[in-house]
Formats: structure tokens, sequence, C-alpha cells
DNA sequence: CGTTCGATGCACT
DNA sequence: GTGCATCGAACGT
């Protein structure tokens, strides 16, 4: 059985041991403020193959009509549907052919809007998160697990199956652990043409599960 | 460290 | 028909 090198130089720090998910209210909020406290909380996947989860280490911002790169921007269409339904909704859609990329839709209920997660580091289900992403036989690191949005999705097992899944009660949820993000780092988020210049990608600073360049802007 | 490029499916014009 | 909220490999500095 192989193994990679152990996640090092981790700034998150697990303060509680309770364990609960994120209520509906949590979403419900403006999507700024959702993006920075969805660092330090965790991501589940349970399959039959077993869970997988990640604590959120990266994240961006996708908010209205009026930002180009929302894919609300050419309003209401059939695959943009979820965003403009409840907050604490799984938004997946399929990107490039090959990834799939899933979103927490934010802000009352007809304000579309969602958080994309962009980077896990892994605390659960790492030996199946190992199996997913195994092609060819290449070995991959752990704090590479789920560096990158196409990256996590494939390695909790995240398809189309799991657009509109409830994130409160469901195989997908996201949950308070207790770990604490630490000092945050701002940017511009990653491979948009259009709206590149607003600063709404954040992540745990130094984290080496963080993807994307590290250029900070905040 | 950086840039370039192909793979690949489908939503949208 | 065009253009992606990506990834990994190849190659240059």
């Amino acid at each position: 059985m192989p193994h990679g090198k152990p996640v090092r130089n981790v700034r998150a720090v697990r303060t509680v041991r309770a364990v609960r998910v994120l209520p509906r209210s949590f979403y419900d909020r403006p999507t700024l403020t959702v993006v920075e406290e969805l660092l330090g909380k965790v991501l589940v996947h349970r399959t039959p193959a077993g869970p997988a989860a990640g604590m959120i280490v990266e994240a961006e911002a996708y908010i209205g009509e009026d930002d180009p790169a929302c894919h609300a921007a050419p309003g209401p269409t059939a695959r943009n549907a979820p965003l403009y339904g409840p907050p604490g909704v799984a938004y997946v859609y399929l990107n490039y052919g090959i990834h799939y990329l899933v979103n927490a839709v934010t802000e009352t209920e007809g304000r579309p809007a969602a958080v994309l997660i962009r980077a896990l580091q892994p605390v659960e289900g790492v030996a199946l998160m190992r199996k997913r992403r195994a092609s060819g036989g290449g070995h991959v690191d752990e704090a590479d697990l789920c560096r990158g949005p196409g990256n996590l999705t494939r390695a909790l097992g995240i398809t189309l199956a799991e657009n509109q899944l409830d994130l409160m009660a469901s195989r997908l949820v996201i949950e308070e652990r207790g770990y604490t993000a630490g000092r945050v780092a701002w940017g511009p988020r990653v491979g948009i043409r259009v709206g590149a210049e607003k600063p709404w990608r954040c992540w745990i600073a130094g984290h080496p599960a963080a993807s994307g360049p590290r250029r900070v802007v905040r």
C-alpha cells in the first residue's frame, strides 16, 4: 500500500470536538461572508464505498447576474437553475467536458450566487481518495489529492448525480468539526477571462493544498 | 519558477 | 460553431 508524505505546514488547528452540519442560515448571507467562513469547514461525501471528507482550504465567490464570471450572468437557464434556488444546496456542473466542479449555493432564494470549493485538506477516506484519483499507476501526494476543483470532486466521487443535493440532509454535506482557518489570504479568481479583477478567492494562508497563484491582494 | 497545449462534453448564441 | 470557474505533461528560463 503506497503512502504519500503527510500533509505538513497545516495552519488549521482543531479546537472543538463537536460535529454539526452547517444550517441553512449559514448560507443565507452575503456570499463574501460565506466564502471566508467556509474555510476550515469540512465537505463530506458518504457513498457505498465509504466516506471521504476534506477541510475546505480554498474557495471562490460567484455573485449575481452582474458578475460576468457567474453562471447566472446570462440570466436563468436550465443549467444554472440551482443558483436561483434556496441556499445550502449543491450546484455541480461539468467543466471543459472533463471535470466536475462543486459549489454551495448562497444568499436568499431568487438571488443567484454560490461558492466554488477549490481545494481541501483530506481528513477522512484518504485510501478511497487515492483509489479514485489513481490512473496509470501514478502516485498522488496527500496534499495534492484534493488540490484544485476538478481534483477534489474526483477524489470525493462527486458527479452530476450530486447536483442539487441538500447540503443539510443528504450524502453530501458540509460540517463544522472545530477546525480554525487561521490567517486568510485573498486574491483574484482562477481560470476566468471575465471578472478576473474581482479579488473574490480566499484561502488559508500558506496551506500546501491551496491551488492557483498565491498573489495576495488583501 | 514560467508558458503552452491537447483532451473532452455540452451549454449557449 | 464557440468557448469554457481544469489538469497534467512538455518544455523554456
